[in-house]
DNA sequence: GAAAATATGTCAATAAGGCTGACATAAATT
DNA sequence: AATTTATGTCAGCCTTATTGACATATTTTC
């Protein structure tokens, strides 16, 4: 143990590197934090972190082809396969034939996958609320702009699609 | 496809349900990008997140215990054994003795330890300045403050043991 | 109308990163 | 001397992701 190998640096890393690090961390443990709501819930049913994506997005975008969907979640086709099968199984999405093209698949909620996104954005929504009280902020706009303008600009256009985004 | 099934819900889940879906999806966006830069740079060494959340903590808080590590990364004692060995082994991260305690292992980076560390972390950094500047925040206290609220409470006395936290 | 492109589904194999349970060792504590 | 603690390690399993290949239905293009 450490007899003749590279010597330890004891000095910790600091932010005279130049670096921000407590937004960094504190990103980390938040974001951890945030999702480990629904984590416990979605345990209940069996489901992972993936089929909280998919619900989610199938419920803000109703009608979104499995094409976009792969496009939102930036994950491949077999991927999402796997969860989207289980989801549409246990009858939390339906799949619709695409009216014009009738090789699409329009993807919906039933009531079920309805009241489940709704379970499941409710803790996290709780959490922000009441950060954004502790944190003595009236409105969450300045955090939103913030977190807006740390997503890559080729991707913000994705975000607009969403409802209450900026095309509404 | 949707005969007798339970019928499509075709109105989108919006903030009228009084949840703030913005920030939610804000949230999901803004951590994927912000993960994506030093995923690409540990891709290059054979490495993956867990590797850098190990070499990152080592290095702001260097000679912590694998006990102590443990505890901030929420993991087992097996899923940090892995990627452990391969710093290790790969000369990122050394071991020391405990020297009250000569059970413990104490975790110190290299110096080529260090520097990946500071590779890793710099895209992100820049990610976050350009963010504050481009939604016109002068400075990060705002944003700290809401992030630390979005953790739990018992959770936060971890983050004040790092470097520049509340302790300092 | 035939050919090509597109949207989706599915199969097989692989990898990363988690998990549980069990057990071993050395060192500290009781 | 017995127990507890800190760490390491083995074996097996799960989830979520990957790539590559191929099938089918449908639309678009020539």
């Amino acid at each position: 143990m450490s007899h003749k190998d590279a010597p330890p640096i004891k000095a910790p890393l600091t932010l005279k590197d130049g670096v921000d690090f407590a937004i960094i961390e504190h990103l980390f443990f938040a974001y951890r934090d945030f999702t480990s709501d629904p984590d416990a819930i979605l345990a209940e049913y069996g489901f992972g972190r993936a089929h909280h994506r998919v619900l989610h997005f199938v419920n803000r975008r109703p009608g979104l082809t499995v094409a976009e969907l792969l496009d939102v979640l930036r994950i491949t086709k077999q991927s999402l396969a796997r969860v989207l099968k289980q989801l549409i199984d246990d009858e939390y999405i339906v799949q619709v034939q695409g009216p014009r093209d009738r090789r699409q698949r329009e993807l919906y909620p039933t009531q079920k996958g309805r009241d489940l996104a709704l379970a499941l954005a409710l803790p996290q929504s709780r959490r922000i609320r009441a950060a954004l009280e502790e944190a003595q902020l009236a409105d969450s706009a300045v955090v939103e702009r913030f977190l807006r303008a740390m997503v890559d600009p080729e991707l913000r256009a994705q975000m607009d699609k969403l409802p209450n985004g900026r095309s509404q």
